[in-house]
DNA sequence: GCGCGCTACTAGAGCGCGCTAGTACGGATA
DNA sequence: TATCCGTACTAGCGCGCTCTAGTAGCGCGC
């Protein structure tokens, strides 16, 4: 006998509850096979509707759920799909939530795991690939390039909201140049020539809108205006940069492009509580339009992506891949388009 | 054959990805038992170290991951908590943050299911269970106390969050007393006697504090003065209750207290929206110090629950029940403090 | 030299289910 | 009556793993 596991039955049965039936428990109960049981669970042919109606009624008279990891065991496809998100950032919610709809259609199950400080995305990813995820949907995540192309070759990979130069994975996201471009429009046509940027670092996303917001600026001949102030895409970044801007000898500009919501609202709150008056002295752009931004409170002009249809053609491509209609490696983008609201205005004379 | 499924290796093999390596092929590379890979990979005593080394080369080398759904179905013992949470809920995303750490000591994994607006709670705690959730953590929920109780009759169950009349679960939560006590003496104290409370309806939490504003205000000798607005859990209860408050022809009261951060701060959007001054004109105070309370810009005077400790006592206590050192049932509450933030100081003199 | 206990390992059943390849049977066709 | 077909069902293997009950081999004391 082994120390650690005295007897079975102690270990087996944690708590005296009664035992989970089983479609064994279920089939007895009818007098039937297993298998009866178990194509009218799968709602399979081959079982009078008679059948049917009594083997459900057996089933929840006993209390009897299919059992998923037995299921997932047998079956060659789990029908799972895997979803790492960022428990803290509230557009991936958004897109969390956008998500279960057309998993549910196409019949998916969905697991999530989330990426908190004390546990890495590594950890959250190993998470999922052993509850069986079929394949993994990744939002914004952060870790290498390298470690992406590895999952990808393990298994269907969809990567929503960063860009890859070269995984054998998907890719579905917003077009950043466009929404960039409405932003340097909207403000420029507000009247605003010094536009800063504050960016996301290597954040999913932030390099290619950063070098949106340069172009933008060039093209309006903005070239010597252009500032970018380092970031991230939290609360923190944007409330870092703000203090930063305050502290800095040089003017303020008279209108911040941040790189995600977080880091406008960050913005946001150093520049009201040092009595900077948004929008009069500061315009403040933010970029996703996660829930939290619509919030008139906050009422953050921004950038809206797509997130219903991101959604759906993330679910869509991993449901390609694992039929194996295409190769993996293909890169969905979708228009996103700038919403105003409250935090950006003209600029006023000095 | 059956049309759904013509052949079963078009059907099995998804994509046209190399097998995923079991354990049995780590053991046929080695030239050893399935069994012992087994036991090198649960950390049991019964193999020599330059084994475990070799077994272990030999995994990585061939990229095994252990299928939990295996482990799962094989083991008595599933090791898995499910939590269900409702993704909009910062509270709650803060609350999952916190269970995370706990869990990996005792040596659980987290399956999470989120409530969203397109899927209702049974069905987040039905995948829950599907999943093989040995236990359930249920933050703030809002299925009836019959169905909570049902769940609990079937596995152990740890209610966060909410009260229950006689449920066989464990319930923990903070003292509502105390906390709404804290926020009438600290409005009294700035001078505020008109104080109405915005509740959160019949929401997880929300019938104890409003009692508990109600027995404060008495305490007080403001009886007279209690004004309850309905509201509800939500940026847009806040700011329901909020419109209704302007377009009431009575005087605004000098204070609210909101049921939940998340109702303050849609108080906080449409008063700041209509001109009112926060805190000069009215003073707001919420419940739960969610991460979003503390941001400076928004900078909510409320009430802080311990998260760490809930989490940590709700993750104890599932693993007490599973290994069924006590009888479902137990209720534990902990303290929880004012933290005064922006939002809350004097009344002005009308 | 023999049993003893210890370490290192293996055989094989079984977890709950899905799925293929059947069987039994009633009725239509030849 | 023999053949064929379709419907309603069943037998039993196998998914990848855990776990009990072993066995083989080895040094040890007496």
């Amino acid at each position: 006998m082994t120390p650690p596991n005295p007897r079975r039955g102690a270990d087996r049965t944690p708590a005296p509850r009664s035992r989970k039936p089983t479609m064994a428990d279920v089939a007895a109960e009818l007098g039937v096979s297993r298998a009866l049981v178990s194509l009218v669970f799968r709602d399979q042919p081959g079982a009078s509707p008679e059948t049917r109606e009594r083997v459900f009624e057996a089933a929840s008279r006993l209390g009897y759920k299919p059992d998923m990891a037995a299921r997932l065991l047998a079956r060659g496809r789990s029908k799972v799909l895997g979803v790492l998100f960022t428990a803290r950032n509230p557009h991936h919610v958004d897109l969390v939530e956008a998500i279960y709809p057309t998993a549910e259609e196409l019949g998916y199950d969905l697991v999530l795991s989330a990426a908190v400080p004390s546990r890495d995305e590594h950890k959250a990813v190993e998470a999922l690939v052993g509850h069986r995820s079929e394949a993994l949907l990744l939002c914004g995540p952060t870790i290498s390039e390298e470690d992406i192309a590895d999952l990808g070759a393990r298994l269907p990979v969809v990567v929503l909201g960063r860009h890859l130069k070269s995984a054998p994975v998907d890719i579905v996201t917003s077009y950043d140049r466009p929404g960039a471009r409405e932003v340097v429009d909207h403000l420029v046509g507000l009247g605003h020539r010094d536009i800063a940027h504050v960016d996301g670092g290597s954040k999913p996303g932030a390099p290619e809108r950063r070098r949106a917001y340069r172009d933008a600026m060039r093209s309006h001949g903005l070239a010597d205006r252009i500032r970018i102030i380092p970031g991230n895409h939290t609360e923190e970044g944007g409330q870092d940069a703000a203090r930063g801007m305050l502290a800095d000898d040089a003017v303020l500009p008279t209108a911040v492009f941040a790189s995600n919501d977080q880091c406008a609202i960050g913005l946001l709150d150093v520049f009201t509580r040092a009595g900077v008056k948004i929008p009069e002295q500061v315009s403040i752009v933010g970029y996703d339009d996660s829930h939290i931004a619509g919030l008139s409170h906050i009422d953050l002009t921004t950038v809206r992506q797509d997130v219903p249809r991101l959604a759906r053609l993330a679910v869509e491509a991993a449901d390609e891949q694992l039929r194996g209609v295409r190769e993996p490696g293909a890169t969905l983008k979708l228009e996103s388009k700038l919403v105003v609201r409250g935090t950006s205005g003209p600029p006023t004379q000095r």
